[in-house]
Order: C-alpha cells, then sequence, then structure tokens
DNA sequence: TATTGTTATACTCTATAACTATA
DNA sequence: TATAGTTATAGAGTATAACAATA
C-alpha cells in the first residue's frame, strides 16, 4: 500500500499539490483525534477561536475559514451539546454573541493536550529548527493567501 | 473581510492545523483554476500521475490518495471525456491499464502551464530559498506521513 | 482465499441563491 | 440600502459494506 508513492514523481514536483496533499492528510489526522470527541475539524475550530473570547457569527467564521452560512450547521451542532450558547447582543439585535460554556471551556483543555500530543507524532520526521522554520513560512503564506481569490 | 486574521491567535498557534488551512486554500486556488477546464483536483491528480506512464486503478489510487472505490467515478469521468482510455491488461484480466489518450496529452500540457503561473502566484510572499525550503520540507513530511494513520 | 474493480450508500464539506429581521 | 443570521439545495470529498470476476 506505500510503495505507489515512490512513482509518479510528476504529481509531487508542485509545491501547490504538495501543500494540498500534505493538508488533507494533517486533516484526516486531527478528524480521527477530534473524532473522538466526536467533533469536526471546524467544530474544533470555533472552540478554539472562541476560547480566545466571545465572538459574532461573522468573525467567528472569518476566523475559521468557513462560509458564515455553513456556520450555521457547524454551531448549532456544539450549541445542542451545551458546549457554547448563542445569547443575544444587547446593542444589534440581529446579532447572535457566541460564548463557551463551562462544558466548552473543559472540552477546549482536553483538546489542547490531545493536540499537542497529535502534532508531535505528525511532525516527529522532522527537526526543531524545521519545525520553526515551516510554521512560520506557513503563517506568511497564509496571511498572504487567506481568504483572497486566486483571480 | 480581512481583519478578522488577526485576531484569534490561539487557532493558528498549532502547525497542525496551519498546514490544514493553507492546504484547504490552495486546494481552493487549484479548484477555481481547474473549474476553467472542468476537472476537479482529484481529476488533475490522475492525469498528471498518467503523464509519467501507464498504471492500473490500484496504483493510481495510491499515488493521487484516495480510496480505490472512490477513484471509479473520478476515472468514469474522464474516460467520459475521452482524456483517457480504461484498456484490459492481457496479463491480468482482472486489471484496467489506463493510459492518456492524445486530447489526455494536450490536456496535461495546458495544466502544466496553468499550474506554473497559479503556483508562483501563490506562493509570491515567499522568497526562492524559502520556497524550496518549504518544498523540501513537505516532501519529508508527505513521504512520512501520507497513507499512513495516527496512531 | 486474496485481489481488482464495481455498485450502492451515507455523511461531511463547500458553494450558492433566496429569505427574515434588524439597522 | 446594507448587514446578521437563517434555510435550502447541490456538487464534491470521504468512508464503508457488499459483490462479481479473476488470480
Amino acid at each position: 500500500m506505500r510503495q505507489e508513492a515512490a512513482d509518479h514523481e510528476d504529481l509531487l514536483a508542485g509545491t501547490g499539490y504538495l501543500l494540498a496533499r500534505v493538508g488533507a492528510e494533517s486533516r484526516r489526522w486531527w478528524g480521527q483525534m477530534l473524532g473522538e470527541y466526536e467533533l469536526t475539524p471546524h467544530q474544533y475550530g470555533v472552540l478554539m477561536a472562541l476560547a480566545d473570547g466571545a465572538a459574532s457569527q461573522q468573525r467567528l467564521s472569518g476566523a475559521i475559514g468557513v462560509d458564515p452560512r455553513n456556520a450555521v450547521p457547524i454551531i448549532d451542532a456544539l450549541e445542542r451539546r451545551m458546549l457554547l450558547a448563542r445569547t443575544a447582543d444587547p446593542v444589534d439585535r440581529r446579532r447572535h454573541a457566541l460564548t463557551l460554556t463551562p462544558q466548552g471551556r473543559a472540552m477546549v483543555k482536553r483538546l489542547r493536550r490531545a493536540g499537542e500530543d497529535l502534532e508531535d507524532r505528525f511532525l516527529e520526521s522532522l527537526g526543531d529548527a524545521e519545525r520553526s522554520q515551516l510554521h512560520a513560512t506557513l503563517r506568511k503564506l497564509f496571511d498572504a493567501v487567506a481568504g483572497s481569490s486566486p483571480n
């Protein structure tokens, strides 16, 4: 099942394609870990973003990189499990302020621990210098590219 | 729409999460470019992998990172458009040998050009040294991690 | 028995259009 | 008229179970 990767080198020559593949693999690993908590990657994103402080659904959607329309069912699921609460924003009644419940905060703690373990295993083939170099480069790329279109 | 990225820093602290996000963005850019040729990212993967030479559906599925069962409709679509051909393998009649048609090879040529352009724009915030460092690190990570499960 | 390819199914992700209510 | 949130829908991606033909 593994020797196929050795062939078809052309496919892996492009950095963009490689990035998409490695990103999908990272997503798969996280998805499997999060499955143990019955959470999806996007739900994870919502919880971690809210750990920073409350936010509207619009702000939150931007932070986790999904269209606000697609954020609705993600947030619905977390609300049903009482991990977060939608409360009316008093100054603008169109807006829903989202906050973590105590159970939500407890979940975030557990996820942080599990996430660190997972990341160590995912990156174990890289040295410390390579890891921090990778993080810095990805961060630069993310800031330049996230939310924009190819055009 | 852009200032949200400045907040929720916690979310971006993990390299695994960043990788998944930047990978998704790369996939989105590619998806948009490929849409102009009415191709999906997986179909692109199949065509590029076959440019290296013929392969069975099993080998191909491994190369593009999808389950063989899910490869069937991807290959069906390309066959319908006459970009590739399924021919019986004479030595093992269970097997289908997949090869590019002339139209398929012409498409690959166009895709290579468009892909290089896209990649230049996607990576334009990085210097040459950063780019090749990124590619090398991703490649190492890919070889270590692709096709394996988390634990 | 194991492998190649297929069919069928279901759940998630992504993208888009159209709506309600508030501003 | 613009914005926050919602509903509904459709296509693509991902995963799994069951099967036929061939080895």
